[in-house]
DNA sequence: ATCATGATGATACGTTATACCATGTCAATC
DNA sequence: GATTGACATGGTATAACGTATCATCATGAT
């Protein structure tokens, strides 16, 4: 399994290593599809990259403007939506936002920690919810095709009693 | 464990039992603790009891104006909010929809099997959803508050080929 | 150079949800 | 029976999220 115990530790990871990486895999996976990682959808994406953290369509749309590339709102959204059908982001129903894939390999499963502190989320392929969801559907003949599995709560850092 | 096996065998239930036995648990939940189930709110879990299906905010304000109460977005929302938070009504963030709860005993988790087909929700709480999510929280030190577990797919009735 | 395809721009609109402040209802008390 | 306080509702406006439609532009293949 991967280093799924690391992803609340921020301090431990290098994140400019991690932005660069995530660049490089979606150009590799847009190179092989034979699809274009355009300036816009690249710009979303890296914008998404910054921080482990749900990101809503019109903050981007914000963002966009402040570098004085003013955007309708509809060039995000099919920017998302490419970035998606792509796997290399995720939608958040629970937050109606998006978060950089955390790990854009091969089609995985993917369930979503959320801190309601910090917001930070991560994303994990944890193998004993996807077959535990497997099984309670299959237990009722129910075919699974869309799963969503986000799980709000606090990661250790915001469990901490502030003033200790 | 509860008849989870019946969620989808619709001609199985009897509905309006069902729903009348809801009505009754509201009105004794409510009873208990000191809260009025008021006409308007009553009305809404109503039109959510009909089928176990969701039903959004602004469909439930339509069905109102057709019954000649004309009402403003911002009732519905309470007599959701308060439904919601004495358990009777559960919010689908996938589907941004609600449902009656299926069945409003005490505090229950709950996972919800939607069906892209017919759209009937089967809600259920099966110990070994709870269990994985837990246990792959606590792998990563997360303190879980607030599961978000909805799980699009087929019921068995929508899985038959049509026109075999 | 032309052409087909896909990407972007621009305007408008639809849907979902909340903020704000005023008014109404009900039950307990005086 | 009038007063009061808590809760419920009414009404307007607006915020936040998302899509439809049609025109224009870029890109790569012929």
């Amino acid at each position: 399994m991967s280093d799924q115990s690391t992803v609340f530790a921020g301090k431990a990871h290098d994140h400019t290593r991690c932005i660069a990486d995530a660049l490089a895999e979606a150009e590799r996976r847009c190179a092989e599809r034979g699809v274009r990682l355009t300036a816009q959808r690249r710009r979303v994406l890296e914008i998404l990259l910054e921080r482990h953290v749900p990101v809503g369509a019109y903050d981007i749309l914000a963002r966009l403007a402040d570098e004085g590339r003013p955007t309708a709102p509809v060039a995000v959204y099919r920017a998302l939506d490419f970035l998606k059908n792509h796997g290399l982001v995720h939608r958040l129903a629970s937050l109606n936002a998006f978060v950089a894939c955390a790990h854009p390999g091969g089609e995985h499963g993917a369930q979503f920690l959320i801190c309601d502190g910090c917001h930070t989320v991560a994303e994990i392929d944890h193998r004993s919810i996807g077959q535990a969801v497997l099984g309670a559907a299959a237990e009722v003949g129910f075919a699974v095709d869309r799963p969503v599995i986000e799980i709000g709560g606090l990661c250790p850092t915001c469990q901490a009693p502030s003033g200790d």
